[in-house]
DNA sequence: ACCTGAACACCGTTCAAGT
DNA sequence: ACCTGAACACCGTTCAAGT
């Protein structure tokens, strides 16, 4: 066998996705191998790579960290991955197995799949808040990611946006989802490295910045803007935010192009 | 005078912006002082590290590589700023100088004004690929943001958004500017990375897509829909998408609420 | 006040060598 | 087939020392 890096370097072209050969021990039918010494396969590989993702975040974490979790040495890792990118594009992959598309043959409406299909995705960005800094750096065409695509563009379908208008809405949904959920993650994160709640850091914040700030006049405005939508919990706060702007974009789309559920 | 990095460490807190000491060099009015031996400033640091993550991007950037660029040790820098992270919120903020938020007087149209400020805000992350990376790393309270935000607020309220809505509306167009913003600038970014034309690696990748996925019943569905939307250059696919999904947006926004531009 | 050099504790990755 | 150790060319940052 061969190791994972044996292929051809288009730089700009290259993702795990592309690699023609199977990833070890996930594919083949039943073709039953040794066993390696270690235990070690992809699938473990990229399992550990999430928890610690999880656990400790982006930054802290690296092929050494990684291989000392392994109980194995740091090049060990490079049998199964051609290097640390195409690892993270796995981890990617792998918790975007997460995401749940609706049934294509459920009937419900599709005003309400789209929001399902919103909400998933959302719940998938802030349970894993290293996502969103590596869909900015990836293509990511994982198959769980390309399963999702699919279902999307097929509620739209159901939704009768026309098949022209079809991208422009699907980019608007999920492009906002992504950017609503990337800041709520961020802010979590804060949160954590802080040791403080959400709850906590978000008044500190609005104390800090009040104070150092000398155009308080947006501040004032700001507070007034929290005021005014209640003063509950941070996370509640960002709930109902979400919800209204993506209602704002459905009453969008519905306006300017979808039909009633008639498919066409 | 003291290092840049004599403040309180609050982790998860912490900003250059919340930094009591006005930085050197900027602030302070007549305050004539004598120049250093080196020329280094705030100012002329996060010059030289915009144009280099301009031109080499996140990635390839280092306090080591700035310093060389600067024709000095790479310790010197840390006498201005704290540390890597600070100098790149500063460098965010400056490109955010380039954004043109519009004159508060002005009487256009609070749509118009909005795609203004949309379209502004795209050309300043696509101009600038880097920044998407940034602004999913950190609050970015910085003074120019800043004035931005409380533009836009102004520009919602002119449209007659009420109160509780303007958060919510705000965050659906800028969450969606700045998702679709990074999947653009990724795009040409890795165009770039590949010695290739956007137009280049859009054909050389739908062909290996074509080619290596298996659900390729999704590649005919976003073929069709790429035919559908016209034929022409990867540039203008964006600018219309962009520019449709914007609509659909304010469209929402319009029928969620948004008066028909009577201020209230 | 400002700048440097050496050092510390890390990185990702290559490569020749082991079993 | 799989795993290791040593090595290369880097990092960000601290700290004591220079001028």
């Amino acid at each position: 066998m061969v190791p994972a890096d044996d292929r051809a370097k288009k730089p700009g072209m290259r993702s795990v996705w592309l690699d023609a050969k199977a990833p070890r021990g996930s594919g083949g039918a039943g073709a039953r191998k040794a066993e390696p010494a270690s235990g070690l396969d992809r699938e473990r590989i990229t399992e550990a790579t999430v928890a610690l993702l999880d656990a400790e975040g982006l930054a802290k974490f690296s092929m050494r960290r990684l291989a000392a979790e392994l109980g194995v040495t740091a090049m060990s890792v490079y049998w199964y991955v051609a290097n640390k990118d195409d690892l993270l594009e796995l981890a990617l992959d792998r918790v975007a197995g997460e995401l749940s598309p609706p049934d294509p043959d459920d009937d419900t409406d599709w005003r309400v799949q789209l929001r399902q299909l919103a909400q998933s995705y959302r719940e998938m960005l802030v349970g894993h808040p290293w996502t969103t800094g590596l869909l900015s750096r990836f293509l990511n065409i994982g198959p769980h990611m390309m399963a999702f695509s699919r279902a999307s563009i097929e509620v739209m379908r159901k939704g009768g946006v026309p098949v022209e208008r079809q991208g422009g809405s699907i980019s608007a949904v999920f492009q906002f989802v992504y950017g609503f959920a990337n800041s709520e993650a961020q802010f979590y994160q804060r949160a954590a490295d802080a040791g403080l709640t959400v709850d906590e850091l978000y008044r500190e914040s609005m104390g800090l910045i009040a104070g150092e700030i000398e155009g308080s006049e947006l501040f004032r405005a700001s507070t007034e803007i929290m005021a005014a939508r209640g003063g509950d919990t941070v996370a509640e706060m960002y709930g109902r935010d979400f919800t209204y702007s993506l209602d704002v974009l459905i009453a969008g789309i519905e306006v300017t192009g979808g039909g009633a559920g008639r498919p066409e």
